[in-house]
RNA sequence: GUCCCCUUCGUCUAGUGGCCUAGGACAACGGCCUCUCACGCCGUAAACACGGGUUCGAGUCCCGUAGGGGACGCCA
């Protein structure tokens, strides 16, 4: 058997944390049986998707390798299709018309509600033809019949064996009195056609599997292997929302999150290989298995991906970074910069990349090396101008001028028998030069910085240290 | 309310009846390193929801209770 997965967004909002998940786990699965991964815009519901939102999704899969190979299905294209299989299954007595107005399924649902039954309609037109005028005006719903009696049993992937009642399950509305299709139905459809053996997504969805599972059946198709997966707690444990973490995915994209980072969180998320934290996307295609996926729920952690983003800042490559934080500092300073500002960034970065939980701070932690005299200084770097260390840090600046190799190691040996010679600590002269340097009292080590600055601009910066 | 699912350190998790006086990671705390801040390294604290069984033996199996989540649309 060939495997096929899918992930299938609806475009009425943002590609959240959650959806990105089920989207990694179902490519994920694909690839490791040598299968094929889908994506599906599930944009039946005319009134709430969007253009931009389909976009997002594009790019925020994109972006985590997730788009899939094949060009994405728009439910859409498919409705006359849907229209058909409905036709055949009325045609066959396995669906029916429902001529119940709005109001009498509210007046239904609240009296089932009330007398503690799961399911709500009471399939009082599943053997019923209308027989009054005034029902006969009506445009009916077309209905499935669901089995009345018996037991449903489904061997989730992740979630075992599952039973349930065959007399909870409604007779859900699979086409509307406007011809449109629901949900329920096209996901049947579109999962048949498009050859898909196994549906791997959110658990918010167990419940609909028993439905579906019973159209398949009515529809005489095989039924795929279901794969139900726990969803993802906001930090204090409840529902994932936009009041905390439930953001669009180009959120962490802007923040400076990297997508192997994010792909390496969402992996470890609710599915595990033994005490490994730290796994590439190669190693994961051969690791994965859906037994290994967790059962309970979990809670976004961003100080967990924060030191995951870390960690794979410092594995790029310093030209790899440059590139990335240059537009963003360009934005920072609103100019452009110039080769000698991007060669310093790239003599700076491996200090830099050490000191940064992000791009956007690894950017704003590099700024420095990008302004121009006169640099300003906040009130901690502040405490460090005076005369006494304006006089320290421009002797120092005439004895390194007299250096002949602008090295690191010469740096510090010049600026540490400076220190020596004129009796003070190494701390007393690093943190005033660090303020001429960078007009900040937090950088990386100041001997990096001078090298990457060069010899004319270092000594530039403190011959107009105290000038400000 | 009804149905379904879940329950190991604050968080993510390892654990598939004896290897568990419960392991790892993030966060926290302490130390080392040190020119600041980080990084790195070393260490400390921190959990089997509760109650019954089954068994020579239970975090691991069964039942119940409590708590949490999800679903109950002519949304997807």
């Amino acid at each position: 058997m060939k495997v096929v997965t899918r992930f299938a967004p609806s475009p009425t909002g943002f590609l959240h944390i959650g959806g990105v998940r089920t989207a990694l786990f179902n490519w994920l699965f694909a690839q490791k049986n040598g299968g094929i991964y889908k994506l599906r815009v599930e944009d039946t519901d005319l009134k709430r998707s969007t253009q931009e939102s389909i976009k997002k999704i594009y790019s925020g899969l994109e972006w985590l390798g997730l788009k899939g190979n094949d060009e994405p299905i728009l439910q859409s294209r498919n409705i006359p299709r849907h229209i058909e299989v409905v036709k055949k299954l009325l045609s066959e007595g396995k669906a029916y018309k429902c001529y119940c107005t709005q109001e009498e399924l509210v007046k239904m649902r609240s009296s089932s509600r009330a007398a503690g039954r799961t399911r709500l309609y009471d399939r009082r037109w599943r053997d019923k033809e209308p027989d009054t005028e005034i029902e006969e005006n009506i445009t009916p719903s077309i209905r499935i019949k669901m089995p009345i009696e018996g037991k449903t049993m489904i061997s989730d992937l992740i979630q075992g064996d599952v039973t349930v009642t065959n007399d909870n399950l409604d007779d859900f509305v699979i086409l509307r009195p406007d011809g449109t299709p629901t949900y329920m139905l096209a996901v049947v459809v579109d999962d048949h056609d498009m050859d898909i053996t196994h549906v791997i997504r959110g658990d918010d969805h167990l419940n609909n599997a028993f439905r579906q599972y019973h159209l398949f059946d009515a529809c005489g198709w095989d039924i795929p292997y279901f794969a139900h997966m726990p969803l993802i707690h906001g930090n204090d444990g409840a529902k994932l929302s936009k009041r905390h973490g439930a953001l669009g995915i180009d959120f962490y994209q802007d923040l400076g999150i990297l997508p192997q980072a994010m792909q390496n969180y969402l992996l470890r998320l609710g599915w595990s290989h033994g005490d490994d934290e730290i796994i590439s996307m190669e190693q994961a295609v051969s690791w994965f298995d859906l037994e290994s996926v967790g059962r309970a729920p979990s809670r976004f952690d961003m100080e967990k991906l924060n030191n995951l983003n870390a960690y794979y800042i410092k594995e790029n490559t310093d030209e790899f970074l440059v590139d990335l934080i240059i537009p963003r500092i360009e934005c920072l300073l609103s100019k452009t910069l110039n080769n000698c500002m991007k060669k310093r960034l790239l003599l700076g970065m491996p200090s830099l990349k050490q000191r940064a939980k992000n791009i956007n701070i690894l950017a704003e932690s590099a700024l420095f090396y990008c302004q121009e005299l006169p640099l300003g200084f906040n009130d901690k770097a502040a405490k460090f101008v005076n005369k006494g260390t304006i006089k320290n840090v421009k002797s120092l600046g005439k004895l390194l001028k007299k250096l002949d190799i602008w090295e690191v190691s010469e740096l510090e040996t010049s600026t540490k028998e400076f220190a020596i010679s004129n009796e003070i600590k190494l701390g007393e002269i690093a943190q005033p030069l660090r303020v001429a340097l960078t007009g900040s009292s937090v950088s990386p080590g100041i001997f990096d910085i001078m090298h990457a600055l060069g010899r004319d601009e270092t000594l530039s910066r403190i011959n107009d240290f105290g000038n400000q």
